[in-house]
DNA sequence: CGGTATCCGTTGCGATACTG
DNA sequence: CAGTATCGCAACGGATACCG
């Protein structure tokens, strides 16, 4: 099954592949990089968000990388942008359709995850890896 | 549904959040940057695979980051390595099997994600993204 | 409020040469 | 064959100041 499956999305890509672009490349690092999938969840969790509560949020995230990150996210049309002509300006951040479908997945994805990690105890060996590679630098 | 399984996320997570360390972003980090999908995937395909195998397979890898990304794959146990004790040295990668419920819940998504591109013709806009993103640089 | 512009250190990664 | 070591550039991302 898992071999099927490997061998459709091989075909499937295959195209692409040939043309030197590799199509879900892009996205899911969009979704998984350092600060995506906080937005994402976020998002998912409180439906609609201003960009002062996701900065508010989200710990340590700079405004530089909040913005570019959003813009991604609506790039990919994974979030929405609905902007208000007030004064003081109001945006509010809300997932697409297709990003509370993605949003979905990637929460089953990270508790699988997260499970497994807890079940073996996985988190002591992570730090021993980060220690491990923070010393040979 | 949604929001319950993230706040469900939030709480699991929160403990390891509060002091000051995501669990699940290294993990996700490591099956998705740039070259562990092409690993995970041929892997999953192919079963058992050897260093060269590998890197003839996944196209302009280079020996370092294979070794790199093979490493990481194998800390977190996704992968196995089988050293034979022969000259030429003789070493065998495999998923293990984490790896690969891991390997088959990544090709949904990436199907999933690809389907949807395909669909709405995002990789144009994906195209977009990258001319807007490269001419800005 | 909701961002953008700029600066700059750090990291990532490719190329290449080399080794048991 | 299966990697490791070294180098160097390019991209990423953090801090901060500023703007409509």
């Amino acid at each position: 099954m898992l071999k099927k499956n490997i061998q459709k999305y091989f075909m499937d890509t295959q195209p692409y592949l040939k043309r030197g672009y590799c199509p879900t490349k892009d996205v899911l690092a969009s979704i998984t990089d350092k600060w995506s999938m906080h937005c994402i969840l976020n998002l998912g969790y409180y439906e609609k968000m201003r960009f002062g509560e996701l900065k508010r949020n989200i710990d340590g995230i700079s405004p530089r990388m909040l913005s570019v990150t959003l813009k991604r996210l609506e790039a990919f049309e994974i979030v929405n942008r609905e902007e208000f002509p007030e004064i003081p300006p109001r945006v509010e951040y809300s997932l697409s359709v297709y990003g509370e479908g993605l949003a979905s997945k990637l929460v089953q994805l990270s508790s699988w995850v997260l499970k497994r990690m807890e079940e073996k105890n996985l988190l002591i060996n992570i730090s021993a890896v980060e220690n491990y590679n923070s010393k040979n630098q």
